[in-house]
RNA sequence: GGCCUUAUGGUCAAGCGGUUAAGACGCAGCCCUCUCACGGCUGAAUCAGGGGUUCGAUUCCCCUUAAGGCUACCA
């Protein structure tokens, strides 16, 4: 037959069948619920936190069946590939604890029995089953110009078809062996087209684990399984490299959902049992014109995973607030669970939402005042001071040299308290929010006409300065001193008559508060004074002497 | 244009035919208070529009509208 003789003759040197494949991917031997799945991602340069979404989905969808996770990197678009760009995505799935049970290292050692777990060095086996496709006729090589984008494919077609055809098949399917020969001889380059085998009439019926059941239209075209270059584009690697590795559950983004109905004709042309799909949200932003948009990599940088690191959110953080995006039913968990790790939080894939959720700066900074919160003093200081060591040395060094001093801050109204302070969200603000635990204040935030009555509070309260030991102890000194240089220290009296005051005693704490932090607002004072020392808070209330 | 998906407060969302339509973030006010933060209380704010089905629709069906996705030898 033609079939035959054209597929040996456009894959000439080709021995590699799909049974002798076949027998190197044996069935996984699975327990009942089991599931088998794995992230996908293309090797680009940066982590996208829509890819790295999928990724965390299908590391839990594994975790909670018991399942098996494997990573598998998609470089079949070469003109995209870089160098780096596998290095990103190992080093941020890792610092965000999620394992695979199956990979390939950096160094190309396959972990697992179904590698190689890198596409490009899968091309036999793909060619192996383009190969047989053709001889089954179910497949035919395309010489047409290669096309870049939808207007190119429509201006081609229309020179070739009649207007009213629905089917979009290709030029090429019915190419004698001649014919074909011919444009081999003349050394043109050709890529592998499926013959589909629907007319564009039929639908297709599928099932979406988050989405339930969907109807389409079935495909209707002749797309592309073997690129020019001999590589497949992700539908034809997907449909085999799944089936092989043994994916059960494929978890992709929405926007595939369209493209479903040709991944499943070409697993039936490859004679495979289709496997299930999961196609999650894609996250989005409010955009300029007030319309949701595409989380976008280039506008907006906490789209970059990176963004977190830098910002110094710790990695629960984000996770937690990726599963409140995948499901609320986690924020009612975590508030009947406070204490517990968000790993005990089982959710199924019906729970999780079907429409693209516009990311929110806000809600994940206030899960991550919670996650900061949740930390011991100690705990926080280490996060802190291995942020430091990559973002800031400097600030490293300080840490470290004065360890007791910035443990104790970290420590501040968290431990031994059933209301931590909840006012860090990443670890950069610890450094702005307490500056003046680094240094003299430079600026004082203290009103004009409050200059003189401070000034003759504080030289009085710096005479009689005793270091206190208790916040109680310290409380009643400050009270006792002001009462005595005309403040109320009760503040009903003082709201009755303020006239009859200098002040009240919250005015006279202002005064020391901006003389020891340069703020009108700050933890409380006993707190910072321990923190500082008494030679410290001496010498700062010195410094605000006229 | 065609096909697909989706539609509850500003945002994230419970809800599966009968509810005073949960909760969280944010916002406003009050309380606590040495100021922040925390915590407590209160408040404003939602079923896109129109038709059906039904004794009754936020819930089921249809249409419209809007948004998003796909429509490539990108994934």
């Amino acid at each position: 037959m033609d079939n035959k003789k054209i597929a040996d003759l456009i894959f000439p040197n080709l021995t590699l069948k799909p049974e002798d494949i076949l027998v190197r991917y044996p069935k996984r031997q699975l327990k009942e619920g089991q599931v088998v799945t794995r992230f996908a991602p293309s090797p680009t340069g940066l982590m996208h936190i829509g890819n790295f979404f999928q990724a965390f989905i299908s590391y839990n969808l594994a975790k909670n069946t018991d399942g098996i996770l494997f990573l598998r990197i998609e470089d079949t678009d070469n003109k995209r590939e870089l160098k780096e760009a596998k290095e990103v995505i190992y080093t941020i799935l890792k610092r965000f604890n999620i394992t695979f049970d199956e990979y390939q290292t950096l160094d190309g050692k396959d972990i697992g029995n179904y590698g190689p777990y890198v596409q490009s060095q899968r091309v036999e086996i793909y060619k192996a089953f383009a190969k047989r496709l053709v001889e089954e006729g179910k497949a035919f090589p395309c010489f047409c110009k290669k096309t870049e984008g939808k207007d190119d494919v429509l201006e081609q077609r229309k020179t070739k078809f009649a207007e009213d055809d629905e089917k979009e098949y290709d030029p090429c399917r019915d190419l004698s062996y001649e014919e074909v020969k011919c444009h081999i001889d003349n050394g043109e380059s050709f890529a592998i087209r499926l013959k589909t085998k629907n007319s564009g009439s039929e639908r297709i019926k599928f099932y979406d684990l988050i989405k339930g059941e969907l109807e389409a239209k079935a495909n209707a075209k002749d797309f592309v399984l073997l690129k020019s270059d001999g590589l497949p584009p992700y539908a034809f690697a997907h449909a085999i490299d799944d089936t092989l590795m043994g994916t059960t559950v494929a978890v992709r983004g929405e926007e595939y959902i369209s493209s479903t109905p040709a991944h499943l004709e070409l697993f039936e042309a490859l004679g495979f049992e289709p496997i299930k799909y999961c196609h999650n949200p894609l996250i989005c932003k409010l955009g300029e014109n007030g319309n949701r948009r595409k989380i976008s990599k280039r506008k907006d940088p906490e789209a970059n995973m990176m963004y977190y690191f830098e910002q110094g959110y710790p990695i629960d953080s984000v996770l937690e607030y990726l599963l409140n995006m995948i499901n609320s039913g986690f924020e009612i968990w975590r508030k009947n669970n406070p204490d517990k790790p968000w790993q005990e939080f089982k959710f199924g894939l019906s729970d999780i939402t079907a429409v693209a959720p516009m990311f929110d700066l806000v809600k994940l900074n206030d899960i991550s005042k919670n996650v900061i919160a949740r930390m011991s003093g100690e705990e926080l200081y280490k996060a802190w001071l291995d942020y430091a060591k990559e973002y800031d040395k400097p600030l490293a060094e300080i840490l470290e040299k004065d360890s007791e001093k910035f443990i104790k801050l970290c420590k501040m109204d968290r431990e031994n308290t059933p209301k931590p302070r909840k006012d860090i969200y990443n670890y950069a603000m610890m450094k702005e929010n307490f500056d003046y635990i680094f240094s003299m204040p430079e600026r004082f935030e203290l009103d004009e006409q409050d200059k003189d009555k401070a000034n003759e509070f504080l030289s009085e309260y710096l005479r009689t300065f005793k270091m206190p030991t208790s916040n109680e102890e310290w409380f009643e000194n400050v009270k006792l001193l002001a009462g005595k240089l005309g403040y109320a220290t009760d503040n009903k009296l003082y709201k009755n008559q303020p006239e009859k005051y200098k002040g009240n005693t919250a005015k006279v704490c202002e005064f020391i508060r901006v003389a020891i932090t340069g703020r009108k607002s700050s933890p409380t004072l006993f707190t910072i004074m321990d923190i500082l020392g008494e030679t410290e808070v001496k010498a700062r209330l010195a410094h605000n002497q006229p």
